[in-house]
DNA sequence: ATAGGGTTAG
């Protein structure tokens, strides 16, 4: 058994990214020390019991004063239920105080109370009172359980602190009392995906199947989603295959996970298909037979809102707006989101009024803009050339109580340096300094264009070679912009120099990166070490792309192209 | 009554 999980350990070592640190050597522990226990694990079926109807955190707060009045006080387990509710409205500061108030009126936790605030301050991100309520088990003579584990290991996953999560499981298996379980799995595939090592999360899956812990629906789901997004759908679609062959039936959830990924691929058939096979109904001929095993599932709010974002992706909006009003038709399932999904598309393709439009009828329907909502409006305005009602909406933003992310300032900052406000974007990246905001690469990339754009190229190279003193490494996109502005300013070889530089730091051109370094090349008359790239780029498996093929063409109706070279450029078509 | 899975902005 043991040489089986060394085998594994080191299969999963290999498999790794180049970049991964100590953090995810002790993942691999953390699997290991899972599979040194083999034990019989029994899963109780938990009673499902109504609650009070609470919506907002005031009905929590009223229900909870009256409970407190009670003479007796009502059982711990109603406190719990109050508690459990205002975290499915993730308001976890509330619960905090709920729990504070309980102590003060003399309700004494039990076990799930405290692994109710566990899971709130982990949420918080405040991992060290997290690990702090395990002192008030101690003092109230409680015992951690597998849940108090499970939510201590979730909430050091996204941290990056797995080492701390191992020595949690190792405490958790010497205790005796609670074993791992299926979802202490669960969150280990999950802290795999998180790292982007679907390879590593698969052979998990593969380990549980072997052993006494199956994996389940939710496992699955956990990996699918994660392959999705890393574009390999068709993996994904292998594994929901391989899941149904065990029995599993897949749920609305993974449906919508194929659906989002297939969506943004721009695979709208199986799209639809998707759609069509959770409604019942037939619809293409090709592939139907798989996606048809499981047809009475309902789709959902989710479910729709990514089918929106795949039109809005592809320009379809108004299929997006149709989809989007069968939403509203439905009464409960619109919200924030769907809303935010649809203005952003409008904004993308420069419909700035419909997307207003939206943003209004959103509040009459009592729904709150986020900080997503806004920022896609800042995005919209800044697409039309309306900067200063960008910047009104920036403000206004913070007036309601959205504040910006570092995300919304890249929108912004983007807009003011492509409308050729350079001293307005110098201006808005020192208040980011200022709000000691976690400024990375995206920004300075954007920093980097806006000066070139400006005709500051020395600057641009500056701020560029002083990336790695900040702790930033450059990615394709700064490469990219990089190049475009040296070639711009004529300096072509030193463009050229950088291609070759990126490819040996291991940042891979992309078509972008040729496009843009080819069209600068013919741009400055160097045509003949411009189809040196173009073949470069044609046996990398990139193509051209409109503009480049614009300016090739114009080559070849002036004869200024080697007619040796016509095959190659009719390849990269 | 508590723990792991799905949607939107650079």
């Amino acid at each position: 058994m043991k040489a089986r999980f060394a085998y594994f350990l080191t299969q999963c070592y290999y498999s790794r990214d180049a970049e991964d640190d100590d953090a995810e050597y002790s993942c691999f522990f953390v699997v290991f020390l899972l599979h040194q226990q083999e034990m019989e694990r029994t899963q109780l079926e938990q009673p499902v019991r109504n609650s009070p109807k609470i919506t907002t955190v005031e009905d929590a707060f009223n229900v909870f004063d009256r409970m407190l009045q009670m003479r007796p006080p009502p059982s711990v387990v109603r406190f719990n239920q109050i508690l459990g509710q205002v975290a499915k409205l993730k308001h976890y500061s509330s619960i905090i105080s709920l729990y504070n108030q309980m102590g003060v009126s003399g309700i004494g936790p039990n076990v799930c109370t405290l692994n109710i605030l566990i899971n709130c301050y982990c949420h918080l991100n405040q991992m060290g009172f997290s690990l702090s309520v395990l002192g008030n088990f101690f003092k109230l003579g409680l015992e951690p359980d597998v849940s108090t584990f499970n939510t201590l290991i979730n909430g050091f996953l996204p941290e990056n602190r797995v080492a701390e999560a191992a020595t949690l499981l190792h405490k958790m298996m010497r205790g005796g009392n609670c074993q791992p379980n299926v979802v202490t799995y669960g969150t280990l595939v999950k802290g795999f995906c998180m790292k982007g090592n679907n390879i590593a999360a698969i052979q998990l899956l593969g380990k549980m199947e072997e052993g006494a812990c199956k994996p389940d629906l939710v496992v699955y789901n956990t990996i699918i989603d994660s392959l999705c997004k890393d574009t390999l759908v068709d993996d994904a679609l292998n594994l929901f295959s391989e899941m149904m062959c065990k029995g599993i039936a897949p749920n609305v959830i993974t449906y919508n996970s194929l659906m989002n990924g297939v969506g943004k691929l721009g695979k709208w058939k199986e799209a639809t298909r998707l759609l069509n096979d959770m409604e019942g109904m037939v619809g293409e001929a090709e592939g139907v037979v798989e996606m048809m095993i499981e047809r009475d599932i309902e789709p959902d709010r989710f479910t729709y809102t990514s089918l929106m974002d795949g039109y809005c992706l592809r320009g379809e909006i108004g299929k997006a707006q149709k989809v989007f009003e069968l939403m509203l038709s439905k009464g409960s399932m619109f919200d924030v989101v769907c809303y935010s999904t649809l203005i952003s598309g409008y904004c993308k393709h420069k419909k700035i009024d419909e997307a207003m439009m939206l943003f209004l009828d959103m509040s009459h329907k009592g729904l709150v803009a986020d900080t997503i909502t806004y920022s896609s409006l800042v995005d919209g305005f800044c697409k039309v050339g309306r900067i200063n009602d960008a910047q009104k909406l920036f403000s206004e933003m913070q007036a309601c109580g959205q504040l910006p992310n570092v995300q919304t300032y890249s929108i912004l900052l983007d807009g003011l340096c492509k409308n050729r406000q350079l001293s307005r974007a110098m201006q808005l990246f020192g208040e980011m300094e200022a709000k000691k905001l976690d400024i990375d690469i995206v920004i300075y990339s954007i920093l980097i264009e806006g000066l070139c754009i400006a005709g500051k190229l020395e600057s641009a190279r500056n701020l560029f070679c002083g990336l790695s003193s900040k702790g930033l490494q450059p990615d394709v996109r700064t490469y990219t912009i990089m190049i475009n502005g040296l070639c711009i300013g004529g300096l072509t070889s030193e463009a050229e120099k950088l291609l070759v530089e990126m490819e040996g730091k291991g940042c891979s051109p992309n078509g972008c990166t040729y496009n843009t370094i080819i069209r600068g090349l013919i741009s400055n008359k160097e045509t003949s070490r411009a189809m040196v790239l173009i073949q470069q780029m044609v046996e990398k498996g990139l193509s051209a792309d409109a503009s480049t093929m614009e300016l090739i063409v114009q080559l070849l109706s002036k004869d200024e192209v080697d007619p040796a070279l016509l095959p190659l450029i009719k390849e990269s078509l």
